[in-house]
DNA sequence: CAATAGTTTCAATCATTTCTGAAAGTCGAG
DNA sequence: CTCGACTTTCAGAAATGATTGAAACTATTG
């Protein structure tokens, strides 16, 4: 696989996607060297061993060995062997999609699940604060309102990101594909009454009106 | 406002939605305290001053102006005034839609444009590689569609969170709603009103099969 | 325009996270 | 069981990022 004098324009090309990735680590909540790790992984294609990315990477052993796991964690890299060699190989998921609802998949249960359920939570004790009396009463539905709002829009956020994840959510793959392919309707008539629309897109952008989802199968 | 001897459980309740949202920050790449800030401003729903925020958050004056200033810049916290009082005051966006669409607005400006550019030029490197002859076709081809992948995926992510965005996209907002609420199972028709002949694509969320459209590869 | 009230900046400090490297652990083969 | 090849762990070291506090700045007022 690895051409012994290697394409250079390629490898400078994958160098600096590994940094770009890099970079974005930050953002996501994420080590760098993971980042990286992940990056060198799916840019190259290619099966690579501790040493090499250790190599490639230049860092310490131990720090790609934890890096590794957590991408394995992840479930963005997985393991690989080759036969007749004992050293553990690396490949990450080629699928970006696939990635990609992975991450979706992780961050739900790291994040909005705790977060969910510390809302409720704090609803618990905000409900107390009712049945104890004391307190303004417009004062304490005013809280509530907040708190549910909250509540509402992250339990919006769970739900559709298990359709996204889910197997049968390979649909919302292709709703986002959709519902970012297609050409904008320009609004007309923004809320003067009632709405008859030509025979266009499923999704009415303007009022989320849902028109014939008529699971036509061709 | 401020109730002299405040109703505690409330305050209580308040407490522990600003330290959850901080313990969020780490996740989505903010400081702690900026998250705080923001969480006591949504959750009490007042105008705060900065001494307001400084004392009961017990953070330094500059932490939290610097702070307010980001959450500012953000578009998520809104300046306010006092007749009769110099102080400036502050107070957190409380529609919780509007919120998170000023937030995914800066996160598309702040990361996705960027990384689309640096993919592009990346994309430029990797041509010039192909032109000047050398490595291998075939592995240049491959590394040229792993780029295209992902400048895809971004480039629909960024359409969508433009649309997301968008004044108009108050749509997508009920579109969300819309798509998360939905049985998943039973995607017939849109339970009443007007039936319109489809005469562009329609998703099955079931199946993804996307009828008139190609549905893309793996 | 001087005094005052409020806000911003920034070098220094402090806290947290990430990384290293060597030691301990695992596992298969002989 | 012992050796050797490989992997994981973990206590510091280093790097990074957040916070402070006091000085500089800006705007308002009498």
């Amino acid at each position: 696989m690895a051409t012994p004098a290697d394409n250079l324009p390629i490898r400078e090309a994958q160098d600096r996607f590994v940094a770009v990735w890099g970079q974005m680590a930050g953002a996501w909540g994420i080590s760098r060297t993971m980042a990286e790790i992940h990056a060198l992984l799916y840019i190259t294609g290619e099966e690579l061993c501790t040493d090499d990315i250790m190599d490639r990477l230049q860092i310490s052993r131990g720090n790609a060995s934890m890096s590794l796991r957590s991408l394995l964690d992840w479930g963005i890299v997985l393991r690989a062997h080759k036969r007749g060699d004992r050293k553990e190989y690396f490949a990450a998921e080629q699928d970006v999609w696939t990635m990609f609802r992975a991450i979706v998949r992780e961050r739900i249960k790291r994040e909005v699940d705790p977060l969910l359920a510390s809302l409720h939570e704090i609803k618990d004790i905000s409900a107390a604060a009712g049945r104890g009396g004391g307190g303004d009463p417009a004062a304490l539905k005013a809280h509530t309102k907040r708190l549910d709002d909250m509540l509402a829009f992250f339990e919006t956020l769970e739900t559709l990101g298990h359709r996204f994840v889910s197997p049968a959510g390979r649909g919302l793959r292709v709703a986002a594909t959709l519902l970012a392919t297609m050409a904008p309707r320009q609004s007309r008539r923004a809320s003067s009454g009632v709405v008859v629309e030509p025979a266009e897109p499923v999704i009415d952008l303007e009022t989320g009106a849902l028109d014939g989802v008529d699971g036509g199968r061709s």
